[in-house]
DNA sequence: TGGCATAGGGATAAATTTATCCCCTGGATA
DNA sequence: TATCCAGGGGATAAATTTATCCCTATGCCA
């Protein structure tokens, strides 16, 4: 396995969270699974851009550091799930802010990335199923 | 100059501000900005670890991203000042959580960092002088 | 039997981000 | 005259993260 070499700065707060969400996809993992998209397949369907494999990866890590659980289900075909622990929820909050900013401010953003010039393509109307979801659990 | 050659998804809020604060210094830039550390040899002194060069890069991309607002002073030896701007200042709040989250839980967090075994090296005690001048602000 | 679904992962390539190296301006100081 | 301060950045190396490729296993359905 992979083994860092520069120091990881711990000392202050942000830096440990940037720790824990620092991944492509961990806000929006933990985010799908807290509003109950829990299963690997779901997770990938609602996450398009990305792939079973890199999922997998960003799952196991938040795994390891506490912020989610995988149980398996010993059938076939298998079945996982995962879910949020106590320390994963007390996240939500955090994740829910940075949704909440990043919506608020949607048209300033988009502009002001895609006039950057290292911005190369951006994919939209992604996590639409994922939406869906939402709602229709808000509904539900 | 580099250009993204995946796509970069901007269809949740999620990933919209990740765009904004991806960066390894970013987040702590923004808090030390907004708590009036403001000039760039402020800046690297108070993020050790860092280095001119990687904090130039950070924040000239926090200024193309309308985070802040640079002012340089006509003057020798040269004097620059970083401020934020008005939605940059609305991204406080969420800065504040993610420090507040990893302060909270940053007994639990270091332990499940550091068992990490990707983890070779961490660095602490590093925001110190950040800190006390953070608290001296507060006093003062 | 072929194909699709469930789930998983090793190995490696490619992309992206950070770090390093070195050079530049001009004034003050040892 | 060195050296340090303030400020800046191009070029390139190194580190880190993501993506891709391909193979594992079992059951169901056409």
């Amino acid at each position: 396995m992979y083994e860092r070499k520069t120091p990881l700065p711990i000392d202050c707060g942000l830096h440990l969270t940037k720790e824990v969400l620092n991944g492509k996809w961990k806000p929006a993992l933990l985010h799908a699974i807290s509003i109950d998209i829990k299963r690997p397949s779901e997770l990938v369907r609602v996450l398009p851009g990305s792939t079973r494999r890199v999922l997998n990866v960003q799952l196991r890590e938040l795994e390891m550091h506490g912020m989610i659980e995988k149980k398996t289900y010993p059938q076939l075909p298998p079945k996982v799930e995962y879910s949020l622990t106590e320390i994963g929820w007390s996240l939500m909050p955090v994740i829910d802010a940075l949704n909440q900013w990043g919506d608020a401010n949607r048209s300033f953003l988009e502009t002001v990335i895609m006039q950057d010039p290292k911005i190369g393509e951006t994919s939209k109307s992604i996590c639409q199923e994922y939406r869906q979801m939402a709602i229709e659990r808000k509904i539900g």
